[in-house]
Formats: C-alpha cells, sequence, structure tokens
DNA sequence: CCAAAATGATCC
DNA sequence: GATCATTTTGGG
C-alpha cells in the first residue's frame, strides 16, 4: 500500500537539490523570515554535516514532519537561473544520471557561492583640515598617489607613493586618510565587438553575415559550418561572436584541447583586442571562484573552454560555438558520461540562442541532422587565399616494406630526403605513445602485461619504465623474464614514437629533430612553445602522435607522414572508419598551408579500404556517403540509437551474476536489440573485471524510459558497479 | 571470542 | 559523497 501523503500545514517547504547523487532532491522547511526563491543557493543540514544545495522548486510534501528539517541560511551569490536548472534536469534524464551529480558540474566552485571577499581601501579625508601645509613630503607623496585616482589598500598605495605601509597607517590614525571596504574582484579584460574584423572572401561574408542574423534574431538554430581546413571558419564564426558582442550578449567557445590554444587565443585577441576568459581543469582555485563569479554576473562576455565550461552560470548568453564538432573529446567517459556537441545543442535551445558547430570533417551525426533539416548549414569550400589542399597519396606497405625492424618504407625516405634538401619541415604522425607497444621476452615469448588491466605495458624508454596506458600503472624496466627467468631477453615489438624518432635520427643525424607528444610535452606551455619552435623553423622533422595532429599551422611543414594508417581502422568500432578518416584528413590539412603544396604520405596495408580511397582522392563527401549507406544497413547512429551497459567489478562470478539479472529481464519488442552480456575489449581494467551490454534501438525509440525500467528490476551488490552509457564513443 | 574491515542503507 | 549501523572475516 502507498503511504499517504503527510500534510505538513502551515510550513512552507522547498525542494533542495544536493550536488550529490542522490535519486532526487530533498524537501526542507524554510524557516519564518526566510525568503526563498526556485534558483537560490542555500546551506541545508544533511545527516551530521551541511551541504550547499540549489532551490529547486516548491516542497513535494510528502516527507513526514518529524524528518523535515530547517533550512540554515540562503547565500547571497546570484540564484541559478532557470534555464540553467532545467539544463540540469535535462540532462539528468538523457544520461541516466541522478540530476544532483549533474549539478555538481554547475557549481564547481564552491567559494564562489560564498559571501564576496571584501578589502579596506583609502582615499583623502572629505574634511581635509588645513593640515596641508603640515604635510611631511612623504605624506604629501600619499595623497598625491590617490589624486584623481581610485581608493586603494595599503599596501598599494605605499607602494605608488615610495613610502613604508607604516606612513600610510598613522595617516589613516590622523585621520587624513579614510577608509572604506571595497568587494575584491578580479577584472577582465572585454574583447570589443565594434573593432574592425579582416577582410573576408565572398564565401565568408555569405557565411558570417548568415550568421549574425542568427545571432540578431535571439532565436535557438543549429547550424553547422562546414569548410574544408584552411577556409577560414574561425574568422567568419568570430563575426558572429562580434555580433552577440554588440547585442550585449554572452558568448561560449567550446574546443576540443584546450591544452593547445594559445594559438586561438592568440587569434581572438587579434580579433577583438583582449583574450576571452578561460575555462579548463588547470585553474587555481582563485581563478575558478573569480570567473565563475563574472559569468554569473555578466562581466565576462566570452569564455572558451573545454567540455566542462558547459555547466557554467552564464546570465545572457547568446551564441554556442563549438569547434571541431567531430572531436571525439567532447565526449566524456568518466563520471557522468555526456556528449558535450550534443548537449550544447540542448542548452541552446533552453536559452533560446543559436549554436554553431565548425568543423573540417564533420560528424555523421550533425551530417544526417542538416540533411533532415534539424540544423542549417553553410559551407566554405575552398581555401582562403586559393591554396591547395595537400596532395594525398598511399603507400602500400604490401609492396613498398620497410626492412625489418624499420617502418618507414622506401618511398617515404625518399621524400623526407627530398624534403629535407629543400630545406622543408616533416610531420612523422603515429598514434601511438611510447617506445614500442608490445615488449616480448625472447627466450619464451611471452609480453610483459599489466597487472591490472588486459593490456601490454608500454615501454617509455624516455621516462625509462614501463607504462599501462589504460590505468597509468607503472613500473621500472624489467631485467628478468617473470615468466621464464630468462635475462636480457626482452624485445620490442611494433613502433612507438620513441622509435620513430631513433629511427628517423639514424636516418638523418643531422636534422633536428623533436618528439610532440603528451609524455614529452607535460605543460601547456612546453606544448606552446614546441609549436613555436616549429613555426621559427628550428625544427626539421616533428614526430607526434593525436596531439601534433589537432589545430596548428606550420606554415614550411611540406610532408607529412602518416606512418600507420590503418592502426585506428581494427577492433570493430563502429567509429573506426570515422574516426581514421576524420584524424588523416586533419593530419594531412596540416601539410602546405603557406605557399607551397604539400603532399601527405599514408602507409597502410590495405589501399583499397574505403577509408584509404576516399583519402587518396580527396573526397570526403563519398566517404561520407559510403559510410552513411553502411550505417544505414545496420541501423546504426545516426539511424538508430546505442546505449552501452558495463557491469564491473573485482569479482567475475559477482559481475557474471548481475550479467545474468540484467540478460533476464532484457527488454523484448520490435525494434530494441540487446547485445551481450559479452566480455568488454578491456576485459581487465584497473582491477575490474568487465563485462558489456549493447542495447540497438531504432532513432524513434525512447532510449531512457527503456533503460529506467530495465534496470530498475536488477539489484546491484556492493562491488558490482553499473555503468550506463547512451550514445557511446568508445567501446572499450 | 573480539575487533577490524567490508558492505549496505540512509540522508529531507 | 559521507556517515552510521550491520554483517563478514580473520587471527588468536
Amino acid at each position: 500500500m502507498r503511504p499517504a501523503p503527510v500534510e505538513n500545514t502551515g510550513v512552507r517547504t522547498v525542494r533542495v537539490l544536493l550536488p550529490l547523487p542522490l535519486a532526487d532532491a530533498y524537501d526542507y522547511s524554510v524557516p519564518e523570515g526566510f525568503e526563498v526563491a526556485p534558483g537560490a543557493f542555500v546551506v541545508v543540514p544533511l545527516g551530521k554535516r551541511e551541504t550547499v544545495g540549489v532551490v529547486w522548486g516548491e516542497g513535494t510534501g510528502e516527507v513526514a514532519s518529524q524528518k523535515l528539517r530547517d533550512i540554515v541560511d540562503i547565500l547571497s551569490a546570484l540564484p541559478m537561473a532557470d534555464p540553467l536548472r532545467r539544463f540540469v534536469d535535462w540532462v539528468a534524464a538523457y544520461t541516466l544520471t541522478p540530476p544532483g551529480a549533474v549539478l555538481r558540474m554547475t557549481m564547481s566552485s564552491l567559494s564562489a557561492l560564498e559571501a564576496p571577499k571584501t578589502e579596506m581601501v583609502y582615499r583623502p579625508a572629505q574634511i581635509a583640515t588645513d593640515a596641508k601645509t603640515k604635510l611631511t613630503a612623504a605624506r604629501q607623496r600619499v595623497l598625491e598617489a590617490l589624486q584623481d585616482g581610485p581608493a586603494m589598500p595599503v599596501a598599494e598605495l605605499a607602494h605608488l607613493a615610495g613610502v613604508g605601509p607604516s606612513v600610510v597607517k598613522t595617516m589613516v590614525a590622523a585621520g587624513l586618510l579614510e577608509g572604506m571596504e571595497r568587494r575584491v574582484r578580479r577584472t577582465f579584460p572585454q574583447p570589443d565587438g565594434q573593432r574592425e574584423g579582416p577582410a573576408l572572401s565572398e564565401e565568408q561574408k555569405y557565411a558570417a553575415d548568415a550568421l549574425i542574423e542568427k545571432v540578431r534574431a535571439h532565436r535557438f538554430s543549429a547550424t553547422l559550418l562546414d569548410g574544408v581546413p584552411g577556409s577560414g571558419k574561425t574568422e567568419v564564426y568570430f563575426e558572429a561572436i562580434a555580433a552577440a558582442l554588440a547585442e550585449g550578449r554572452q558568448v561560449l567557445v567550446l574546443l576540443p584541447e584546450i591544452a593547445l590554444t594559445a594559438q586561438w587565443l592568440r587569434r581572438f585577441e587579434d580579433r577583438f583586442g583582449a583574450v576571452p576568459a578561460s575555462w579548463h581543469s588547470g585553474l587555481t582555485s582563485l581563478e575558478r571562484r573569480e570567473t565563475w563569479r563574472a559569468i554569473a554576473d555578466g562581466r565576462v562576455k566570452v569564455v572558451v573552454g573545454a567540455r566542462s565550461a558547459l555547466f557554467l552560470p552564464f546570465s545572457a548568453l547568446g551564441l554556442i560555438v563549438i569547434d571541431e564538432e567531430h572531436d571525439s573529446s567532447f565526449k566524456q567517459e568518466d563520471g557522468v558520461t555526456y556528449n558535450a556537441r550534443d548537449m550544447a545543442v540542448v542548452r541552446a535551445r533552453l536559452v533560446s540562442a543559436p549554436i554553431v558547430l565548425a568543423s573540417a570533417t564533420p560528424s555523421l551525426e550533425s551530417v544526417t541532422n542538416v540533411t533532415a533539416g534539424r540544423y542549417g548549414a553553410l559551407h566554405l569550400p575552398a581555401r582562403h587565399g586559393g591554396q591547395q589542399l595537400a596532395t594525398l597519396s598511399a603507400v602500400d606497405l604490401r609492396k613498398n616494406p620497410p626492412t625489418r625492424g624499420r617502418w618507414l618504407s622506401p618511398p617515404v625516405v625518399e621524400a623526407m630526403k627530398q624534403t629535407l634538401a629543400a630545406g622543408e619541415q616533416i610531420l612523422l604522425f603515429l598514434n601511438r605513445r611510447g617506445y614500442a607497444p608490445i615488449t616480448l621476452c625472447r627466450a619464451c615469448g611471452h609480453g610483459l602485461e599489466c597487472p591490472q588491466c588486459s593490456a601490454w605495458l608500454v615501454e617509455h624508454r624516455f621516462r625509462r619504465t614501463l607504462v599501462c596506458h589504460h590505468c597509468g600503472y607503472s613500473e621500472p624496466p624489467a631485467l628478468a623474464c617473470k615468466h621464464c627467468g630468462a635475462h636480457d631477453q626482452f624485445v620490442a615489438c611494433g613502433p612507438g614514437v620513441e622509435r620513430l624518432a631513433e629511427e628517423a635520427h639514424a636516418l638523418f643525424a643531422e636534422s633536428r629533430l623533436e618528439l610532440f607528444t603528451s609524455d614529452t610535452l607535460i605543460s601547456r606551455d612546453e606544448a606552446t612553445a614546441a609549436v613555436e619552435r616549429m613555426i621559427a623553423g628550428e625544427i626539421d622533422i616533428l614526430i607526434g602522435t593525436q596531439m601534433a595532429a589537432k589545430g596548428h599551422h606550420f606554415p614550411n611543414l611540406t610532408l607529412v607522414v602518416v606512418v600507420d594508417a590503418d592502426l585506428g581502422l581494427n577492433g570493430g568500432d563502429l567509429r573506426a572508419a570515422e574516426r581514421t578518416f576524420q584524424l588523416l584528413y586533419q593530419v594531412a590539412g596540416r601539410a602546405g598551408r603557406a605557399d607551397r603544396p604539400g603532399r601527405a604520405l599514408v602507409q597502410t596495408h590495405m589501399p583499397e579500404h574505403p577509408v584509404m580511397q576516399a583519402l587518396v582522392a580527396n573526397d570526403r563527401d563519398r566517404f561520407v556517403a559510403a559510410e552513411l549507406a553502411d550505417r544505414g544497413t545496420a541501423g546504426m547512429p545516426p539511424y538508430g540509437r546505442l546505449a552501452s551497459l558495463i557491469v564491473s567489478g573485482p569479482d567475475p562470478a559477482a559481475v557474471d551474476n548481475v550479467c545474468a539479472a540484467i540478460a533476464r529481464r532484457a527488454p523484448h519488442q520490435t525494434g530494441v536489440t540487446v547485445l551481450g552480456p559479452s566480455t568488454a575489449p578491456l576485459a581487465l581494467l584497473r582491477g575490474r573485471h568487465r563485462r558489456r551490454f549493447l542495447l540497438k534501438t531504432g532513432r524513434d525509440v525512447a532510449v531512457q524510459p527503456l533503460l529506467h525500467a530495465w534496470l530498475a528490476q536488477v539489484g546491484l551488490p556492493g562491488s558490482v558497479r553499473l555503468q550506463i552509457d547512451v550514445d557511446p564513443y568508445s567501446f572499450l
């Protein structure tokens, strides 16, 4: 029997959402004299501690009065705006995450909610007596420093006047200066939307005007800005940003790799005369607090950030831009699994603002959204300044194999020779960190494995360790084989960037080489410096992973070598072909950006593969059409929906039990297929055994209610975790 | 037998 | 997520 609602006559209650993974918001009573509106940040008791939460609405009245507790305090922070609260609910419902866990992402700076800090500042006392004549030289200087200027704190004033702080203090004591409290606030430079932009090509102008119109409409719209590398997409959406600034509204720009955006920031500053506020995981708590607050009260107009910036408390958001919208790093895999690109579209809709998705290689999802009329599209077909795209050709490794233990084929080595002779630069691209992906014992054939994952340990000679790329486990390089005891019998198998660097050095000893990976360039500054060295021509051969492929302009780079183009194509991943195409297309786009034509050589064992064919033909549309046709017949996204369930735990038997229970209750209805349980490709990760299910449905099926009803019936023992990923990207 | 350690329920 | 009550485990 359902318990009857308990009436709490006379007591006002509100629902308060707490930034915790609880199933729902909790009811609290509002003490006499408290004014709480929806969105207010409040302090409430929870068990024996106190937590900050957000008033989510009127109380349900379903909580017994003896359980109800009073709100303790109301914080002075600006209340959370209605669209942001609805966004939290939307994301929670879509990703099947507790709403409090999503709320937590919006409360990324708890100190920003507290009362702003104040400091004492001083100015000349108004009732200045005839004391002026009696002033010492030092005191005179202090007053001069304050003349016509703003009030200042003691230390600053003393510094400016060139006197000791005690001079200022005694002046305060003598009544010559009067103090007042002032809020401490960081000031943010203001990008100027009125500044003249650069001259745009005909096509850029057309696209920019279309976007400006959408910004001025103050309505939701989604537009794919599709242009080949170098076609000037950035300049185009900069015009939309200028329009939003002119309208007095805020702009959010999401970029995939915030760590590598020095060049982007410079371009922005050149265009608008000031850098935007940036939001990423590297900010100090002080920077977070000041930025968060300035965004909330509208002092910051433009924010550029990684995906977490999507949850910032904008007060007047008028435009969202997602650059490199196809990039898979917009998909968050741990904690709340969400795709920032897709959620950004929702946020734009909730605030009635336009969103621009920019890419040279749009995702198949966005392409179909355009075809279906859900998104508009603007195309920039030509390279700005009439440059040619790099010529791309495949090198068939079956016909031109490298010598044993080498990875660069003879035609590639020849091309490198020519390029270096011409004084031009080379990028060797290999998406494999470390020296070699596998290390084997020659005596017994045993490979070095991670003790807590089903993955090989990767040798990093640079750091002198063996590392697991999945969990971060590392151990010193092995001397004896644990399996057979043989000494010094280890042999590296396969190429990594470090080994490639060794080979390039052996071939071109006099050339200047540099590794560009997340292992060698740990900080943002180091990465920026490496890019600068490349641009300055201090590097002849740049050897890099994924990191080197994204968004840099290297004017003297004329040869790009994709060392192993097949790498991304194995593994049965839904998006393997798409991702490989996008990555290789972007890498090839790095070459020949200035006045010289570039070329890209793609080493492959399967030149007949559709991805290679499309790349070589430089025919993106053909690739997209072929891939979409494949997805259509298989009923896969973007034509169908996927959700992945990962069951994991330290005890394989317990995991299997849960899987059996889930499988028993799997939904049976037309248009819905459940695959699994199967051992996840990474069968063991961080000591947890993993199984996975894949739910496949038609586009018209609402996946969330289905999952909800299904999984609510399954109880989980404490050690077993169930991770739900709606629209999965990773299939490990 | 006791006590630390793991597990589970609850927080309004 | 944190806390507290309850159950499990393991060492003597």
